[in-house]
DNA sequence: CTAATATGTCAAATATATTTTACATTTATA
DNA sequence: TATAAATGTAAAATATATTTGACATATTAG
């Protein structure tokens, strides 16, 4: 799944460190997650989304899985 | 988090096990969810407020941490 | 240019989510 | 009432997310 978490913190002007200040995590999960290492857990998600001032689903970009 | 799972399935006439279905997941993961015993990763989260037709942040009710 | 700040990354440990198999209990239906 | 369908639950295994500590590179500011 795609984010626009750069974008959105770059908007606020936020470090990744102080974001991950801002929603209790680590630098390194914050970077992770920039980067599509990996998904946040959901409460990692919403804490993101609000201190980004940002619907979680314009900050997450999902895509129904295709066929099966 | 709390979330409206039960009431959105039940509204949609859909069983724990159809959900599942839907959603690509075991029924023992939506009842575990339902009964909160662990919130879902954001992948499922989005999913299943797609299949019932439902914006995440009413599906699932989250609440900033209050102090620390 | 040089120091400070920000970002990328990695390995090992821990926490949390999900599956699988299995069985018990409750609710709906013939 | 009897049977089927739906739900609750549990333990063990696997997958994924997060932390910690550390180091390297890139970007910004003095």
């Amino acid at each position: 799944m795609k984010n626009n978490i750069h974008e959105q913190r770059k908007q606020m002007k936020l470090s990744q460190a102080e974001l991950a200040d801002l929603t209790q995590v680590t630098r390194q999960t914050i970077n992770a997650i920039e980067n599509n290492k990996y998904d946040p857990s959901l409460d990692l998600a919403f804490s993101i989304a609000h201190i980004l001032k940002t619907p979680i689903e314009k900050l997450f970009i999902w895509e129904e899985p295709q066929n099966d």
